[in-house]
DNA sequence: CCGCCGGTTTACGACGATGTATGTCCCTCA
DNA sequence: TGAGGGACATACATCGTCGTAAACCGGCGG
């Protein structure tokens, strides 16, 4: 039913090979056969089977990405990066979504997507402790996120702890000096690397540069990270009656939620309280106030990744080069919620480029 | 390198067509040979070769999804309702991304993806002048969204009609006459059935209904609809000095530039204007005040679209089935920015069921 | 004891593209 | 003039799976 190069051939008066090279852009090909040839492919509407050149090659031209859920506004925008990065190299991209479901995880680690040539992933429920579940994968891969360093694959992630140190010092450079933090996650031995534990951790720092005392009951521990538990931590908070004039949220997410509990308080943002977030999700220059962020540099993310994975799948499943790891560089995007411009839609947000602290740790 | 049929069958000790027998659950496999092969296939960690498969078959388990953009909220969502529907029937979803490009839409609904079995379409810069396109189409497809109706395909949409009259009902019942709708779309000839002119016709009909007199200068034309256009908007309405008490956004996104439009004038939401919007994103119970809206059923529209496509496949390239509309049920969301619970986080938002109007011509 | 039957398994080839080896033609240089 | 080489084209085999047709086997009725 459908047109193979047999029928091109035999209409263009060649070998199905000679079509193949013509498709293939092989070199020694005469321009008039070549011109022959694409003249009976547009005549026919010839188009390549890719199961057939998938089984020949062993490549399908496909990746996969994996992520918990693409309704979270930020894996929704770093799917959007990543199909344009394949995309600009000819690759399609299949996503899968995990849904937070460690068997699922495991099993795709263990296994792969099927049809693909290789996967980007970006894990929740994996910790440092999996580390092992990688020394026995097969296929390319790049992992994506924060949760297992050190591994034996390739790693893209971000400079969670001098960006989120970036945050707070921003919110310090306000004068403000009781800094609530939202978002962190009950010590786990096994997930210290975990970006809740790595942006506190530049919290900290900020912190103690800035010789600022230290306030555990400003550290809110807050799992997951959807909105409304960011409300229900601003909530808590209020009601403890401790004094802040400031808050950093761990995500933009939990910024949304926090934003609401402060509206329904009636502390005003920024005169009373600042706020910032973490992610810089599409929906945050928007909010009311907008809010400030750190831009995770999620097209640096997305580029790199997809160009690593593209290099593993290219030397082959035997070579055994070392894993590399980049961080991408962030952007303090600074808004209403910590004092940008107060008004004016479009609002001119003063970014103040992390280029630089990519030589850093974090 | 990779295992194969031929080498299970060996340690098995059979052809590899009983294998193959085995792995697709044919019958008449004896049950001991049946239980050596499935050792032999866990002992050498057996797992098919898609390609060969989608080669000898026809088929490729994978279908595909194009949506504009999928950073926005509406369509990652959508997105993320369809691979998991796909999921369901162990479906895998290439995603693309069109970019608003009407090129690329063309190429795309005349070729199809490569290495996909089928196309759910959601096109945004096709009209129904384009719908003879669709009559060459020569793979399972069917469309999403609402710019081209009575084509030769299969079709699975909403109610806007009746959705968007739903919505403006809900304003009258609070007592608002002066009502202004943000998003219409100038007049195109080849558009008339866009979502656009479809609910701005629901809006008329409830005015109507409600023996309300229609102020075309409350209709404000906008496009695209990206938030800041909203804000635009609404900000262009407030300095024209026109009374209203109360605007309907054709979608949330617009919305929430209102919102922030209407904030910055110091015009209080609900009590000085409510707002309703349109798609009812994750986000717009999170705004401040949360956001009414119609939730559209994207959950059907998936379950439904990928089942649509499922069957064409199934029905084969051949067959000429006539082409199906659905469009699925609506719901009402009522929460603060329209006078529902007025405080509360997880607002508790009063749901009218759109189910019966399922009837409708919406 | 023969032939037939149904359950079970196997041999063979084809899906479409492409790497390899092989061949042909023509041009150049000794 | 003949050897050598480059440009171009072809024949064949192969990737892994599965449909088709045919073979095998043990049992049963005649």
């Amino acid at each position: 039913m459908a047109v193979t190069m047999r029928d091109v051939a035999i209409v263009a008066r060649v070998s199905p090979k000679t079509v193949s090279n013509v498709v293939n852009d092989h070199p020694n090909v005469h321009p008039d056969t070549r011109a022959r040839v694409q003249q009976a492919i547009a005549e026919l509407g010839y188009r390549p089977n890719h199961s057939a050149r998938g089984l020949r090659s062993g490549r399908t031209g496909v990746i996969g990405l994996a992520v918990p859920e693409l309704k979270q506004a930020y894996f929704a925008e770093l799917a959007d990066a990543v199909i344009a990065a394949a995309a600009k190299r000819g690759l399609s991209v299949i996503v899968g979504q995990l849904g937070g479901d460690r068997e699922h995880e495991i099993e795709l680690l263990t296994h792969g997507l099927p049809q693909t040539d290789g996967l980007l992933f970006s894990p929740e429920r994996l910790g440092t402790e999996d580390r092992d579940l990688l020394a026995y994968v097969d296929f390319p891969l790049v992992m994506l996120g924060e949760w297992i360093f050190g591994g034996p694959t390739d790693h893209v992630t971000m400079h969670n702890v001098s960006a989120a140190r970036a945050a707070v010092e921003h919110l310090i450079s306000l004068g403000r000096r009781r800094i609530a933090v939202i978002g962190a996650h009950p010590e786990e031995e096994t997930r210290q690397l975990g970006p809740s534990n790595l942006r506190i951790q530049g919290y900290r720092e900020a912190l103690a540069a800035a010789g600022i005392e230290h306030d555990p009951r400003l550290e809110l521990v807050v799992a997951p990270w959807h909105p409304e538990d960011g409300a229900e931590a601003a909530r808590d908070l209020i009601r403890s009656g401790l004094e802040f004039d400031a808050i950093f949220t761990l995500t933009d997410s939990l910024a949304l939620g926090a934003l609401r509990a402060l509206g329904e308080a009636g502390r005003a943002v920024p005169d009373d309280v600042a706020v910032i977030g973490y992610d810089n999700i599409a929906i945050s220059h928007l909010t009311v106030p907008s809010l400030s962020s750190i831009d995770p540099g999620r097209a640096e993310i997305a580029e790199t990744a997809v160009g690593m994975l593209v290099e593993r799948i290219e030397w082959g499943a035997g070579s055994s080069r070392p894993p590399r790891l980049h961080k991408a560089a962030f952007d303090l995007i600074v808004r209403e919620s910590s004092g940008g411009a107060a008004a004016g839609m479009p609002a001119a947000s003063a970014r103040k480029s992390g280029a630089t602290a990519q030589m850093l740790s974090g």
